[in-house]
DNA sequence: GGAAACCCTGTAGCCGCTACAGTGTCAAAC
DNA sequence: GTTTGACACTGTAGCGGCTACAGGGTTTCC
């Protein structure tokens, strides 16, 4: 199976895959005569297990070290758990801030409505009255 | 005002200011003979304006255009509003695929409890099965 | 006069790709 | 047979927003 081939079967960009296998999260696979790279199907289903954690947005390090597992299938699986509460931690962290975000952007947003000179503009405003250290509606004290 | 009494007032990294000079977000300071660079009371303020929009995750670019308004106060402010709009949109959009992510952590998570040998991992055995294309708790059709 | 704390410039690293440049290979159309 | 086009290869540089050096100079204090 040619690069292309595992591109379009699995969605994956081709410079990707060579990417994945340059950090060594895909074994090298066997070379044509030509020098072209000829994957096989256990790539493929690789591959599709890389794609379905970084879906869960794992760092690659820890896709890694899943596949550490995969790969050893006796040895006890402990750490898997903590990788991915590690991961729903991280994305539990992101969305508190996010959702403050949101509100500070909202109210901020609100400060300003149509088009006039800067200096009255109540989103510049604000934000320089933040600069000065004033309390601001998107930063509450 | 040296760089390191403009950091220790902004709380923002010797090396960050440096960059945002490099970048021409923050003017370029005064000399002092020695080489040194010599900050004043303005460019704390628009070092505080910057992280104050790096606070709600703007990118550098988008703050070098509201400093550009800041800068021309007479100039009409229609493209603020598009700016804090489309911050929000971003935010909006990844506080959904965020939300979208936990869940599926979540279901993951609870495919597996103790520890046992990785080939009877819930965890596992999912992120594998997903691989085959199969359905997945994680990710439902 | 020596150590600690500051300053400078410039460069490289982080992450996960993405996008080239420059070259080689292969299949089908003309 | 040759030309086109799509594919392949390696290697390097870029993105954003820092962060962390290396390798040097300056100031301050004991």
């Amino acid at each position: 199976m040619q690069i292309k081939e595992l591109a379009r079967a699995t969605g994956v960009d081709v410079e990707t895959i060579r990417y994945y296998g340059k950090l060594g999260l895909l074994p090298a696979p066997a070379r044509r005569d030509n020098g072209y790279r000829d994957y096989e199907a256990s790539h493929l289903e690789r591959l599709a297990f890389i794609r379905h954690c970084r879906a869960l947005d794992m760092p690659l390090a820890a896709v890694n070290r899943l596949l550490g597992f995969v790969d050893a299938p006796d040895q006890h699986c402990g750490d898997v758990n903590l990788l991915v509460d590690d991961q729903l931690a991280r994305v539990r962290a992101r969305l508190k801030s996010m959702r403050a975000l949101e509100k500070q952007l909202l109210q901020l947003r609100a400060r300003c409505a149509g088009t006039h000179a800067s200096q009255h503009c109540g989103i510049l405003n604000e934000l320089v009255a933040a600069a000065h250290g004033e309390s601001c509606a998107c930063h509450p004290a």
